[in-house]
DNA sequence: ATCTGGCATGTAGCATGCTGCATGTCAACG
DNA sequence: CGTTGACATGCAGCATGCTACATGCCAGAT
């Protein structure tokens, strides 16, 4: 768990590694951890763990306890129906507008990445599968042209990624969101606006639904109704 | 400018210190500053303006500079469209959500903070208008039940508050902005959903209008097209 | 006069000492 | 035995020392 990344700051290294470590079940939500302990852990001084960890609270991942430290969030159901509603009322128009400009070479790279899910999805490799996965999406909303509506949606994103992070096989579940992104693809290459927004919409909620429903089945319960509603309500 | 706000933490006053200097001009768009030359202007330590720094940086109003300081971002028009389209995409919807659930205490609450903003426009009290401004919308946008959504949008507005200052006197103005809301206030009371969305799109894009037409106009040219587009392409 | 290389300067970023505070614990008292 | 209050513990937050680095400047060479 040494911060070994390649990246910049070793502020960003210690994001990664802690959501890395969130994802992986080291650090339990609801448990109190410390920024002395993290640091000692981690083999780097308190300054960037606790910068870190701020970034991350400012992210709803994790929450300060006056003298007491850090909690990590539970998995909130309610939560998962918020970020996928904001990516129905994001995502959807945006998906619409880039419909209308889409560059033939913007259509070869999409289908390149739809190429690697398949790939990432038939070696059950999950992370793979959702770098290519988000990579298809940034492509399309990067065409939409607004900039930051690419970097709110690309935050969601990662919330979701930590968030929903489960260890049960799931590689026909890859399989199927991979197909899922053909009539999204199709729909971009006849420039028909109506019909990307449509298979977006369908994807993202098909989505939210499949990680509603596991991490209520983790809490040994059926997704709440009125979450389901707050996503099909975008 | 020292540090005195009534707030938690010395972080989240050099926060507010800065947004307010941005306000006023006395930390001017383009120009480099470093933190150590603001913490001795505060006051305080580096660490506190570092954090608060990094925080605004995150936030797209300041960019750090390898080995050089941070540099505020100049208002760039694009941004404001970006903003405001971000803001229909979210508002509106959230809106639409709203006007089906307003309690009577809510409507009350609404009027409460109208009233509260045509007094401020009478005493050409900007800030206070806006302080009155934003908890009408946030009042709204509460009832739509979505939290995540409530406080992006929170972000937005703040960006756009910093963004868009200007001391020329808009008393004019202020009172046309608090007659906008009076239709959505109607709609809201008449739990009439496609008119609350209607006049919230209508006053949010009229908004967007203006400020792109008074930065434009610092800038010594006319709104761009383009990002006149961009907002109403929501 | 122009180019070049080393040095002074100022910076972000990291490490670490210090302080006030919240909480849990345990002993003394009723 | 139950209650209360002082103390120990551990925390976040702030201050400050330290380091590597990018840049600008100036002296010296061509």
């Amino acid at each position: 768990m040494l911060a070994v990344d390649g990246a910049s700051s070793l502020t960003e290294q210690v994001i990664e590694s802690v959501r890395e470590a969130i994802h992986s079940g080291e650090l339990r939500p609801g448990e109190l951890y410390s920024v002395y302990q993290l640091a000692a852990q981690l083999n780097v001084s308190r300054t960037p763990v606790r910068e870190a960890m701020l970034r991350l609270a400012e992210a709803g991942m994790v929450r300060f306890e006056r003298s007491r430290g850090f909690r990590v969030l539970r998995r909130d159901p309610r939560e998962i129906a918020e970020v996928f509603h904001l990516r129905l009322l994001l995502e959807v128009p945006a998906a619409r507008i880039a419909a209308g400009r889409a560059e033939p070479a913007l259509i070869e790279a999409m289908r390149g990445e739809l190429d690697a899910m398949r790939a990432a999805a038939a070696d059950h490799d999950e992370p793979r599968f959702m770098r290519h996965d988000c990579a298809f999406h940034e492509l399309l909303l990067a065409a939409g042209a607004n900039r930051k509506l690419v970097s709110m949606v690309g935050n969601l994103r990662d919330a979701t990624m930590t968030l929903g992070a489960s260890t049960v096989d799931r590689s026909r579940t890859l399989a199927d969101i991979a197909a899922e992104h053909e009539p999204i693809l199709a729909a971009v290459e006849a420039a028909d606006a109506d019909a990307t927004a449509r298979a977006m919409r369908s994807h993202i909620a098909h989505m939210g639904e499949l990680l509603l429903a596991q991490v209520a089945a983790e809490n040994g319960v059926a997704a709440a109704p009125e979450d389901v509603d707050l996503i099909h309500s975008a």
